[in-house]
Formats: C-alpha cells, structure tokens, sequence
DNA sequence: TGCATATTATTTGTCGACAAGAGAAGTGGC
DNA sequence: GCCACTTCTCTTGTCGACAAATAATATGCA
C-alpha cells in the first residue's frame, strides 16, 4: 500500500524507464520459449495497447531484439520472429563447442569463490528440475548454469556471443524437448558436477576437455532429435 | 537533377526509412576514428538539427548503437561514447586472438572463389595504404581484409563477434597510430600474403597457424605501444 | 474469364510536444 | 561560512497524430 503518493489523474504505476525492460524481457522469453514461434507476426499496435504504452518504447524494445537477431523486419511492412535456420547448424555448433570449451577453460582459470556458489546454485536449480522432468526448466536452467560459468571467465567479448548461442540452443531445444524424459538429463547433471569440480580445482585443461565433452554430447543429442524428427517424416 | 519530382513544400529529399542507417554509419565511423573520442557526450537534439530530422530516428540510431557497446547510456540523464577500457585488455586479446585462428581456419575450409577475389581486393586496399604510408586507411584496410576472411569462413556467430572486435581495435589502433610509420606495415602486408595462400591452398592448419601468428604479433604491437606510452608517463 | 490498373487498408516511419528525472544553481537558516 | 532545502534547467522518455509505403482488394477493359 503505497502511501498517498499523488493521487493524480490516472496513476502512471509504473516507473519511467522501465517499460523497455519490461516489454524486453517478456518478449525475449515468449521467443525463447517459443510461445512466439518463428514466423510470428509482431505487431506494434497490438503491443502497444497489450502493455498499456505507447509505441515508442515498444519499437525501442523491437530494435534491441532485431540487434540480437531474434526478430528481422520487413522495412515498411512487418516485423516478425527470425526462423532458426537449419541450414546453417553446422556453424552453430561450431560456435557452441567451441564456446563450451573456452569459457569453461577461462572460469577454471579466473573463478572467484562467489562464483562458484552461483554455479552451484544454478546446477542445484537444473537438478531440481531434471528431478521434476520439468522440461522447459530443465532447458531454462541449464542455459543459465552454463551463463554462470561464462560469467567466472570473465570474459565479456565471450559472454555475449555465448549467451547469443545459448538463446537459440534454447530454441532448438524447445522444439523438441519431449525427449526429454529419457536418460540423458541425469547424465547432464553429472557432467556438470565433474566441470564445477574441475572449475574448484582450477584445472584448466580438464576443464576444456569436459567442457568440450559436454558440448558435443549437446551437439549428438541434437543432432540424434533432428534426424529423429527427419526419419519420422520420410516414414509417411 | 531530379526529373521534376513532387515540387511540394520542403523536398523530403531522402526516402522513408533511410534515416537511421545514415546517422548509425555516421555516428559508428565518426566514433570508430576517435573522431568522438570516448567519453564524447551524445546531445540526441543536437543531432537532430545536424542531420535535419526528429529525434525518433536518431534515438533509434543511438539504441542499435548502444546494443553494440559503443555508447552507453546513463538513464534520464546523458549518453557518451564508451570508453575503451584498458583494464580487460588481456580478455579482447584473449578474444581476439581466438578469432583470427578460427576464421582462418574456417576460411580455408569453407571458401569459395568469389570469396578469394574479395580477400585480395581488401589486401590491395591495404598494400596501398601502406605505400601511401597513411595511418587512418591503414587501420580500416586491415580490419576490412580481415572481416573478409571471417565471411568466407561462413559462420555468421564468429563474424558478428570478430566485426565488434575489430571496431574495437579499429579505436585502440587510432590511439596509437603514429608508430605506424616503422616496419611492421610492410611486414604485414607479407603476412596477409601468406594467410591468402594457405586459404588459397585449403591449408587449414597452416592458415589457423598464420592467424595465430599475426594476431599475436599485433597484440604485442599494442602493447609495446601502451607500455610504451605508460612509460612515457612515468619518465615524467 | 483474365489481366492491368486504380483504390483501399494496414502497418510502419517520422514528427512535434509534453512531462519526468537528475544534476546545477540559488536561497535561507544556523 | 557552511549545510540543508528549494528552485531551475537541461536532457531524456513517452505520447498521440500524421504521412509514406506496401500488400490486398476492387474495378474496368479486352
């Protein structure tokens, strides 16, 4: 209960730069997760009066999502959310496993104690979903477990592009995730163990190494959905 | 001479949505040559009367700008040009250096003839600049005839990161460009000829090998020119 | 009926104006 | 003279409205 600040005419509730962020976020993780699919139309408008605002801050939040290439607009036409491209996975799985290793190699090597607590509690969070074969969290969490190791590196030229890479991983994923509920995810969790253990150590080449593992087993099980998904076509 | 084209009250004189790409490039080049040097305050009105529009697109133009990190943006208050700082240097050398080796790597591997034909324009484009022995082209050559080998390797994730490298080190070069009339030109333009052949023969080893080289010689050469000046400093 | 052209509809790009925040400058009290 | 408070100023953030561009639709003609 806020305690008579301005009862002006209709209560702005909301602070002023916050809109953006806002209306950022959301967007950001209806992509993510695919409740926007790629293709979806986004309309200004519809936004606009969705999140109560004008379409200025709505279009400032469009630009920063196309900047990332999560939306691509049609000029003086439409705006929509960007297909992931499956013609070029090859270059993003090479961008990934690579990424894996080195930003796993540079936490081994410039790791605080706090972080690794927040690695910790990210890989506590991925097992507790793993636990509840809650798969969109089992998704979610493991991104940002493997954020919180980039994050050790410190690297931020790194960290960018790895978060780039594991939003669109989280796309992929997403899409087909109903195999989830097989025996990979605790063979995930125990992988992590074994790089937060190498991490603690400081054991950089064991970290790369795991690290790289890690990667391609991602990059297989993918690999392993998609061509899954490929044969069931051909078999109509 | 426009053919008689809509003679009504103040000429448009520049089509819809072309606007912001003009102040974008501008404001990216203008800071890129330290023309803005970091710290440059960013007035969004004074632009506008600069460039002849409202302040929508500039804004615009200033939010993509922001995504990249080259200005940041002190809320309600005042935007400026970033600065480079010199305490992560070794992370975009670390960064840097990785991406020479990969994208000669990938180029080798993944080029096409058209691409070779590029790779070389962008070397002439420096060999020039070398030979006219200026400073400022020698620096955008260069970073153009890597740029081109990132493209024909053909991974749009590592290009999008070594392009913001490069701009990067676009600013750090221009900080220190006036040793540039020493020997090292010359010797790069050698060493750019041999990334060319390995590419040339799918050497992708040698190529990765070449990049690793070259890119370490140019962070020894920033930091031979940082040292250099802090010792400048000291001496006093 | 089929095609070229004109019209409409819809969405984006741009504009000018206003209001909110944050610092700077000014003011009063001790 | 110094500090807390108020006022001012300047920049940004937000808004509603209008204009341009394009796709869809309608119209006319053969």
């Amino acid at each position: 209960m806020e305690p008579a600040k301005k009862v002006s005419s209709a209560a702005p509730e909301r602070r002023r730069g916050s809109g953006v962020r806002v209306v950022y976020d959301l967007l950001r993780d209806e992509i993510l997760d695919l409740v926007l699919p790629p293709g979806s139309p986004i309309d200004e408008v519809q936004l606009a009066e969705r999140f109560s605002m004008s379409r200025t801050p709505i279009r400032e939040a469009l630009v920063r999502l196309a900047g990332e290439g999560l939306i691509v607009t049609l000029p003086n036409r439409s705006t929509m959310v960007s297909n992931l491209d499956f013609l070029n996975m090859a270059a993003f799985f090479d961008a990934l496993v690579l990424m894996y290793r080195v930003t796993a190699q540079l936490a081994a090597q410039h790791r605080r104690p706090e972080d690794l607590d927040a690695i910790r509690d990210r890989q506590a969070a991925f097992a507790a979903a793993v636990r509840a074969q809650d798969a969109l969290a089992m998704i979610a969490t493991n991104a940002a477990f493997h954020a919180a190791i980039a994050e050790a590196g410190r690297n931020p030229y790194f960290n960018s592009l790895f978060s780039r890479l594991l939003d669109e991983g989280r796309r992929f994923l997403r899409l087909y995730y109903q195999s989830y509920e097989d025996r990979l995810p605790q063979q995930f969790v125990d992988e992590h163990e074994a790089m937060i253990a190498a991490i603690a150590a400081r054991d950089t080449a064991e970290a790369e190494r795991l690290g790289r593992a890690h990667a391609e087993q991602i990059v297989r099980q993918i690999q392993t959905l998609t061509i899954g998904d490929e044969r069931l076509e051909i078999a109509l």
